[in-house]
Formats: C-alpha cells, sequence, structure tokens
DNA sequence: GTGAAAGCGCTAACAA
DNA sequence: TTGTTAGCGCTTTCAC
C-alpha cells in the first residue's frame, strides 16, 4: 500500500536517486524531471520514510521530551508549545513520562538515543552525573535545572521567589512557612536560597514535599501548627491542596493565612479563592527549548526567563 | 561513540547475524557465545538501533498518538495512561497536537505513518471519509468517536447523562439547562440524544460553545434568564466558567442553580463548590485504546467504558 | 550453531 | 543532469 522511492522511479522511468534528489536537492535536477517525479509521487500518495532517510543522514528529525508527570498541569502548555515549535521544525516529538522515577526516566533515554537528534529533559530527576554521562551519546536540553556546561532553558524562580515574599512582607506577614517540593528539586533550592537571605522574615521550613494537591493536603496540619500567617508553597498544587486542608481545619484563606503558590496553573486560576501564584513561562520555555536543541551552534546556551507574581485572591494582610 | 551490531561482533569474534540473533532469537544461539555476546555488548553499551530493525521486520515499535488540546486537561491523563501502556510494550509514543484543526491532523497522521504502527486518535475533527482513507495507510484506534468498522475506545456519554438527569430529577428539578459544546462533537450529540427521550423533565437547549471555561462564562446570563433550576454542561471547563459566570451574577451555586459537569478534571476536583460531574474513563481509555491497536486480532473491536455520576457539592435540591 | 549474502528505503559520492 | 554503486544498522533466508 505505502509505495517507495522505487514505486516512483519505475512510475516515471527514472533511476532511483533521481527521486531520491527531487526531494532533498531539487535544485540538482532538471525541472522537466522534476515536475514528473513530483507528479509521480503525489499520484502514488509517496512520502519519504523518514526512518530510512535518518540511517544514511545520522538525522531522524525526531526529538525526544521527557517529562515526570504529564498530568501535572504545569506540563501540557510546555508539552503542547514545545510540540508545535518542533512541527514547524518538521521535527516529530516522542512524550515519555517518567512517573517521577528515575530508573524509568534513565531507561527511556537509552531507548530513545538513536531515534532522535535530541531530548528535552524536563525537570529530571536523574543525577547530575549520570545526564552528563548520557549526553554522550544524545544532545540534550535541560529544562528547570541547570547542569554546568549543558544548554538550560531556566525560569527565574529565585525572582518569583522574592516578589513573593516582598508581597508578603508588604502586606504584613513576618512568619512565613515555606513547604518545599521534592528532594533534589532545583526549584526548591532556589526558593530555599532565596529564603536563607531573606532579611527581617522569620521563615520556617517544611519539606520534602510530594509536588502535588496530596502533598499540601498532608502538611497543612503541621503548617496551620506552626504560627505561619503566609504560606510559599512549592507550586500551585500543594498550594492548592494546603488551602483544603486549611479549610477542612476551617482555617480561612486568606482571612487566616495567606497562600501564594507557583506555576499559575489553570485550576489555581478557576480555584476559590483565586490563588495568588508567581507564574512560570511554560509555553516560553517549552519553545525556547526546542529552539536550542535544534540551533546546534549555541552549545551550552542557558536561558533564564523571566517569571511574575500574579496577585489574586489568597494573599491578604496579615492578621492581628 | 554510539556502538552498533558490528561493533559487538568483532569485540567477541562472531559474525553480526549471530549478535542479531543473541537479541531477537536468543535461543537459537550457542549459550556459551550468547553470553559472551552479551558481556561485549553491555560492554560496549550497545544498543539496537530501532529505526534499522524497522526497516527489515516492518515494526516500528513507535505509535503515534493525535489530540486536538493537549492542554485540555481531559487529555493529560490519557496521555499519560497510553504512554505507560506503551511503555509497558516496549513501544515508544509521538504525541501530537493539532490545534484542533483539521488539516494539520491530517497531514500529522500522514507524515507518521511510516513512523509507527498504528496511531490513536483522540477525538479527532477530520471527517469519517478522510479517516477511512487514511486509514488504508495505517491502523487507527478512535478514542471518542464512532466510524463504522474502525476498532474504538467509547464512553458512554448517554449512560451518564441520564444518570445525572435522574439525579437532577431526584432533587426536584424539572426546568434544566443542557449546554452544549462545539458543533458536530459526538458528546454533544449523545448529550441531545438523551436529553430528547427524557421524558417528564423541561430541557432548555443552548449550543454550540466553545468548550471552555470562556464558553461556560459567555453562556451564564442566558442559562440564569432562562429559569431552569440546574444545568447539565458540556464538560468540566464550560461548568467552571457557568459557575463563575453565575457568581459573578450573585447567583449561588448549588443554592439557587445546580450544575453538572462532564470529565472529572482536577480542577473540578479543587473548586469551590467542588463539582459534581460524570467521570469519563480517561486513564482507562488510554490503556484500551493501547491494547487495541497492540492486539492486532481484534480487528474493529469497539469497547464501551462506562461513566458514572460522582455527587459533590455543585448539585442540591430545586429551591421552590 | 554460525557465517555468508541479500535486502529493507533511502542518500551520497562518483562516474558518465 | 542522470545513473551506478556502496552503504547506513539491522534481520533473515540459506548454506555449511
Amino acid at each position: 500500500m505505502a509505495s517507495t522511492i522505487k514505486d516512483v522511479a519505475r512510475a516515471c522511468g527514472v533511476h532511483v536517486s533521481t527521486v531520491s534528489r527531487t526531494f532533498s536537492a531539487p535544485h540538482l535536477v532538471n525541472p522537466a524531471t522534476r515536475s514528473r517525479v513530483l507528479a509521480a509521487a503525489d499520484d502514488l500518495g509517496y512520502r519519504p520514510n523518514r526512518a530510512a532517510r535518518a540511517l544514511t543522514t545520522g538525522r531522524t528529525f525526531n526529538m525526544g521530551l521527557i517529562v515526570a508527570d504529564i498530568s501535572n498541569p504545569f506540563f501540557p502548555p510546555l508539552i503542547k508549545a514545545a510540540q508545535a515549535q518542533a512541527r514547524g521544525r518538521d521535527y516529530h516529538v516522542f512524550v515519555a513520562d517518567t512517573d517521577e522515577d528515575p530508573r524509568v526516566e534513565e531507561e527511556l533515554i537509552r531507548t530513545l538515543t538513536k531515534q532522535v537528534d535530541g531530548v528535552l529533559l524536563c525537570s529530571p530527576r536523574l543525577s547530575n552525573k549520570m545526564i552528563e554521562r548520557l549526553a554522550e551519546d544524545v544532545p540534550f536540553v535541560v529544562v528547570n535545572r541547570r547542569i554546568k556546561g549543558m544548554p538550560a532553558v531556566l525560569m527565574n524562580v529565585a525572582q518569583g521567589a522574592r516578589l513573593a515574599l516582598d508581597h508578603l512582607a508588604g502586606l504584613g506577614h513576618h512568619r512565613i512557612a515555606l513547604v518545599s517540593g521534592p528532594i533534589g528539586s532545583w526549584t526548591s533550592n532556589e526558593m530555599q536560597g532565596v529564603a536563607a537571605e531573606a532579611a527581617g522574615l522569620d521563615l520556617v521550613f517544611f519539606g520534602p514535599n510530594q509536588p502535588t494537591e496530596a502533598g499540601g493536603l498532608a502538611v497543612a496540619p503541621e503548617v496551620a501548627a506552626c504560627g505561619a500567617t503566609a504560606v510559599l508553597a512549592y507550586n500551585d498544587l500543594v498550594a492548592l491542596g494546603l488551602i483544603e486542608g486549611l479549610a477542612a481545619m476551617e482555617i480561612g484563606v486568606p482571612d487566616q493565612i495567606s497562600v501564594i503558590g507557583f506555576d499559575d496553573i489553570l485550576p489555581g486560576r478557576l480555584n476559590r479563592p483565586k490563588l495568588t501564584t508567581v507564574a512560570m513561562p511554560a509555553v516560553q520555555a517549552g519553545r525556547m527549548a526546542v529552539d536550542l536543541l535544534l540551533q546546534s551552534g549555541g552549545e551550552g546556551a542557558t536561558v533564564t526567563l523571566d517569571t511574575a507574581l500574579i496577585v489574586r485572591e489568597s494573599t491578604g494582610r496579615a492578621q492581628t
């Protein structure tokens, strides 16, 4: 059913290499022949087999996109954007979910390696050393993590955290709970870094936590008990879980406790109260990651994207 | 850097075909040789090139998953599940977003065809005729749509709609607004079919609408004005938008109007009031779709998955 | 049980 | 401008 270059060649009485040329170097073939070939190809519904082509050229026109959890609402917009950008460059993208498991992540990368021109690693859970090792076999662009000498798309979490802390301080909050994410998360570390140098604030640290609603729900009692009047959560999901847990204890947000999340995901925008959050430029990040991967020239380039505080309804003046 | 079958062959002094056999038909090779080959392969970090293998075997161990909008919260769990199931079968999956554009959808399928063993079409926007045509070149499994003779994974929307309507009737609602989705949506049609045969209920129809929060927000005034005491929305996003629009008009849910959505997406679970909804088995659908695609025997098999009403907080007794 | 040879669909020198 | 040839990495007869 599916026609090959041979069929086309036979159909218009030329050699296969001529057909090949019409597609990969059209200017090298006689206009008349070219149009004959094109007509025949169109007629047969011929499409070059990209995998076969890759065997000789070394370029697959495929890329991998590896992510810890597709259903974390933070990722879909990023995936969508990356996928769209890739399509614009005639690339297909393998999307793989590691289920937060480093072993799965490693195995996925290994099996993908030969089939792609590069892979986008989003918030990887693998160690730096392992990533560096794997990078010997396939080009990476890392999103949300900094690894020396490796192209990366970073979001300015520190900036966002400062914005958030300033906002809270401005509302009269002093004792603030910092609810972090999983161990080894780059984002978490950045947040803590900012917290460590925050002057005049009394920060209480909680972690590690699952980066999910459940994680937030679980720490809610501790957070409530610590005497903080505000909390900065690892991400919106955690923040939302936290709010829910607080509500179960009849603690109102923002009346009794203010809550800020990170990411700006859809559920936060729809929540009541609407979540105050640090918006992460996921769409832009997806696009940039693809560009960085494809412009082989820019080795080691690191892009840092701005974040922004979006004040909505989950933060308010500290109760006195 | 990346080693091939040749490298392994040379490393342990056997012919490439022996190495090939060790991986694809281990029982045909002498145990002693086998372990020598395996050792060498491991040593060199050899991984078979799947694309090259596909060239001879005709099986790529790749599949495509095409979806209209990755960032619609309904899809990520389905994608994740499909991806996980595929991984368990040693398959990789190309995920592509069509941006709701049929042309993009067609082009994507065409370029993917040679590179995959089959494709999962989720809520496709293409015409039946076109899908049937494309199916000549690559096996499909369609999700959320019925096309004669084509394997499909359906969710029992009609059942869910009946459940929802019964629930509302039981709460004393008679005049119920039906807020539909886009034109030509299979799901919308199913819902309307059920509505048409609902006895003793006074249904008011609104549509078509965008399948988003904005769509719900936009119809809120009309719905409020129509005198209905309850509404069945096309999906959760629409329901959420509706609730927000109603709130803006100071109409309380469920005190003044009850609202039911479809899908059971995360934002609905986190919303206040928590959304009453008809849960769609997205995870199961993703898994089943993969299974259907892979069990080539089951041609034309159609699976219909049950839906379930999840009563939460957005529905209550009709006000009298 | 293992090697030799052909071929999958395509590209890339090299000739003609 | 076009055809010839070789080969990408792998599998699969077919001999041995």
